[in-house]
DNA sequence: TAAATACTTGACAAAAATAGTGGGGATTAA
DNA sequence: TTAATCCCCACTATTTTTGTCAAGTATTTA
């Protein structure tokens, strides 16, 4: 149980170009977190497909966000950069019941799902920038 | 980002402990969900050692429950499985804030991870058993 | 005593997930 | 045209997970 790197690399990476004001490129952005360009550029694909990060390409190019801020949610962006997340759905389809202790312990994980998905569809990405400010 | 086998195995098997009423042998509880007796054992171990079961040796003995199950939340059991569960303290560590996004993924995993103790630490083993019996 | 059980330790192995690397191509601004 | 950038795909290496197997020891009930 536990967060991959890419969960936490690729929520990074948006944060560094949320507040950015620019396009920012992944050069950068793999200098700042130390990690490959290959890497990154396999985070941002995915950020991208999911309609997260818009990029320009050419010189001066980068990435940027493709909505605003308080438009996109933690969620959103776990989701795109974990492969499998959540299995809710997985587990309600299995949910035969038969074995007593099957049904219990499928209903304690779709608890625990629910309640990650309680804090990460409703935080945005702009709460999160908004409590930087105050923190800091 | 997912529960681990352990996580499930052991949670199972903790509830066809706390379904049966007399003790229950780890043969029983490995033929029943088709894993070697060997891993069993492994996982049953961690569930003494956290207060969670007490086991009878010898002839008819087996597992029960070392508490009442209202007394047994499953955030000690799934911690008790799971080796390193929940990294909120090393997250809170390393919080020293000196860069804007760093300080905003870690604010955003620590949230999450309040999000699941919320559940797990007010759910007890009770709760769902009194659950499966309504619904089934 | 004999059988059934828990308990211990350690080695091993297969599979899956994780964390990348490498090479080349396409696009764009200057 | 050139340099910076995104983009795409295949491949590899490492680590973790998920177990299995073995060879015993200790305890309890009948």
């Amino acid at each position: 149980m536990n967060f991959s790197t890419k969960s936490r690399y690729g929520l990074r990476a948006v944060a560094q170009i949320a507040i950015a004001q620019e396009p920012l490129s992944l050069q950068i952005i793999a200098q700042e977190q130390d990690i490959s360009l290959s890497y990154l550029e396999q985070l941002a694909a995915k950020l991208k497909k999911a309609g997260i990060l818009e990029s320009k390409r050419g010189k001066y190019g980068g990435y940027k966000l493709a909505r605003d801020a308080h438009q996109i949610t933690i969620g959103e962006i776990l989701r795109a950069l974990e492969d499998d997340m959540f299995p809710i759905e997985c587990l309600a389809a299995k949910q035969q019941c038969g074995k007593e202790a099957d049904c219990l312990t499928n209903r304690a994980f779709r608890k625990i799902y629910e309640g990650i998905k309680e804090v990460i569809d409703n935080t945005t990405l702009q709460d999160l920038l908004q409590e930087s400010k105050e923190k800091i």
